[in-house]
DNA sequence: GCCAGTTCATAAGGTTCA
DNA sequence: TGAACCTTATGAACTGGC
């Protein structure tokens, strides 16, 4: 009769209570909870003293009719009888002592994962030079650069521009005509150039720097950055559909088709590119900003004076670059790091390949003359408004 | 019908009482107070028997519509047979063997939990601790709590140690029998026993405990600590050569020859090493009075419960240690401390084992086998007023 | 993937105490 | 008597060595 219950068994029934079986538990095809039960009670051998009332009931636990779920699980006693009448083996559950011996090399081979993991991750923030460990990365004064950084954007540069669009649009509320349009085309860029000149006005950075220096930055990088402060801007504030048209078909009226479609592909581009995050394109703006060979292409204007000292803005664009790049570390791990600093490059090269394109057009393009010649003006009066 | 209610009953009602549910409890889903009066009551056959006036009243109690939770839960007759008319398994219920089987698991469980926290508090409490300045070691609390034990020891432990000494004494002023004797050599070992317990009885400490604690402490603590009892009021109350002689024999018939040598040898050494205060020793049987495991040697009776909750004796005893050392410290000074604290530890140490000898030599000689029987009842009958 | 063991929430017994 | 609590047993879900 066993035999015939464990012919049953193997075809995936449980053994002991006829459940359907999840496999060979100690022996014997079983379902979870009889293995569970086995485990927990093969070594409890007291169990089997007890003499229980089911032992002359109405059913037989070696009456393999008579086993059913319910029958057999009702009492622990019986249960266990029948464990081991169908054969299952007490030898298969580990001791005590075994399973010390098994619980310790489990713990050791969790030790040796753990250290492998440390010693790859090791390996992979080495840096050639220095590796400085998480904590090391970004100390308090770095910190407190970071957030003015951060603040200084937000009470310059974002207010400045919503204050100059919220005075733009109040001059016209209704209908825009043609005379408004063609003066949007100029205002809209004055706006994005004026708060992010406001913003570099207000860092202690900018302003530790020597007039020559200043207005040097001022004259040549704001310009090839205002592409970028465009995006940001947007990121940053809601713009109703009506606006989002209207500067649309500004930018269309600027660059005309081609280079507009350029330009909304860039744009595109890095909205997918660029992540989101308070810190980095701001900090990416700065550091863009301490550059000494930024432009080149947009004015050749003779009237600029080339800083001889071009050292300390070197200095500070190294502390700002190393700044990001322990900020990306520390934020988003070494490989991320990596990722979103290509990007920021990869963004910032289209954008700067359009924003040529656009300059040249600015210069070149009649129409566009007024437009070209304020945007001059403007970057002109920040030398002197620096120089105050 | 029936089956009606039990559709009812899965659904969350008390199958007896149409009370909400708490589960399913000996086969049927009912309420709390309806599963503890079916334990109560399912082996209380006579129950039945009754024949109530609310068989024939205004409801039927296999009527559905008519239950509710104050109609059923009125009469116990009617209320069991509704227990077992939805269903309810007596067998379920657990008999008094398989709940003896089940105590005795819990109580081994629990001994088992005890010594491996003790184990873990000890590897713990290794650690320095910190040192107060002598000014803080006692607050006036501290010194309330050490009068009122000083003088409940007085009052209740002493008093009545002398006013049954005397009451013993007033019915045999003449030269004693053999009759005497052997009545003696059970009063003398009852008198310390009572005026030990009534010390402890009179103690806040003590009665603020749960009586399961109480019950236990009195049960294991009480035998342990007698001989350091006996030495104490020897040490405090004035006694005749005649009753000194009279003690002696005692000692030596209930103990026999070779124990009482080793008993006196302990006694002599207490008396060299227990330095006179009234403090020390008495507050000494306090502390060892709250010990969750001082027994174990003399009564391995099974009818004792292991209270579940030990802590609250725990805590008693931990504050009355500090006491006891903070009242040494105080007095004697660092170092003093140490060596009066060294030598209570090693005279207690050393009046264990010949205490546990005696318990042997009690429960195994059979021309002691009364006085045993009466020390225990003694015990026993102290769980009873305590109960009061 | 198999088959040991571990963990955890839950069910259902019992006990205590006001 | 019943609310509050303590315990053990159970099985589902998971971990880890081989
Ligand atoms: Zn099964
Ligand atoms: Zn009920």
């Amino acid at each position: 009769m066993i035999t015939e219950s464990q012919n049953v068994s193997t075809t995936g029934t449980c053994g002991v209570c006829a459940a359907k079986a999840i496999g060979i538990n100690f022996g014997i095809p079983t379902c979870a909870p009889c293995k569970a039960f086995f485990r927990r009670n093969a070594r409890r051998k007291e169990l089997l003293g007890v003499s229980c009332c089911h032992d002359n009931g109405s059913y037989s636990i070696y009456d393999k009719n008579a086993v059913s779920c319910s029958n057999v699980r009702r009492c622990s006693s019986c249960r266990l009888r029948r464990c081991f009448s169908v054969g299952m083996k007490e030898e298969l559950v580990r001791t005590d002592e075994e399973n010390i011996r098994h619980r310790e090399l489990v713990d050791s081979n969790r030790q040796r994962r753990e250290i492998f993991r440390q010693k790859q991750q090791i390996r992979q923030s080495s840096h050639p030079q220095y590796m400085p460990t998480k904590s090391q990365l970004l100390d308090e004064s770095d910190w407190l650069h970071i957030s003015n950084i951060v603040s200084a954007y937000d009470t310059h540069c974002l207010q400045t521009y919503l204050d100059r669009r919220a005075i733009t649009f109040n001059n016209k509320l209704s209908q825009p005509d043609d005379y408004f349009l063609l003066t949007y085309s100029t205002l809209l860029p004055m706006n994005i150039t004026i708060s992010l000149f406001s913003f570099f006005r207000a860092l202690p950075a900018v302003r530790s720097l020597s007039h020559v220096n200043q207005t040097y930055l001022c004259r040549t990088n704001i310009r090839p950055l205002l592409f970028l402060n465009m995006f940001e801007l947007n990121q940053l504030c809601f713009t109703e559909q009506w606006q989002e048209r209207l500067d649309s078909s500004t930018w269309i009226a600027i660059f005309g088709p081609d280079l507009y479609e350029r330009f909304v592909s860039v744009d595109q581009l890095s909205k997918r590119l660029l992540i989101t995050d308070p810190v980095i394109t701001r900090l990416w703006i700065v550091v863009l900003y301490f550059s000494s060979t930024l432009f080149c292409f947009y004015d050749s204007q003779s009237s600029l004076k080339i800083p001889t000292k071009k050292m300390p803005i070197r200095e500070t664009q190294n502390a700002y670059v190393t700044l990001l790049w322990n900020y990306l570390v520390y934020r988003y791990g070494d490989l991320n790091a990596i990722r979103i600093y290509s990007n920021l490059v990869v963004v910032y090269l289209k954008m700067q390949r359009v924003g040529s394109e656009i300059g040249i057009r600015l210069r070149t393009r009649s129409e566009l003359a007024v437009t070209n010649k304020i945007l001059n003006q403007l970057l002109t009066l920040d030398e002197h408004e620096c120089e105050k």
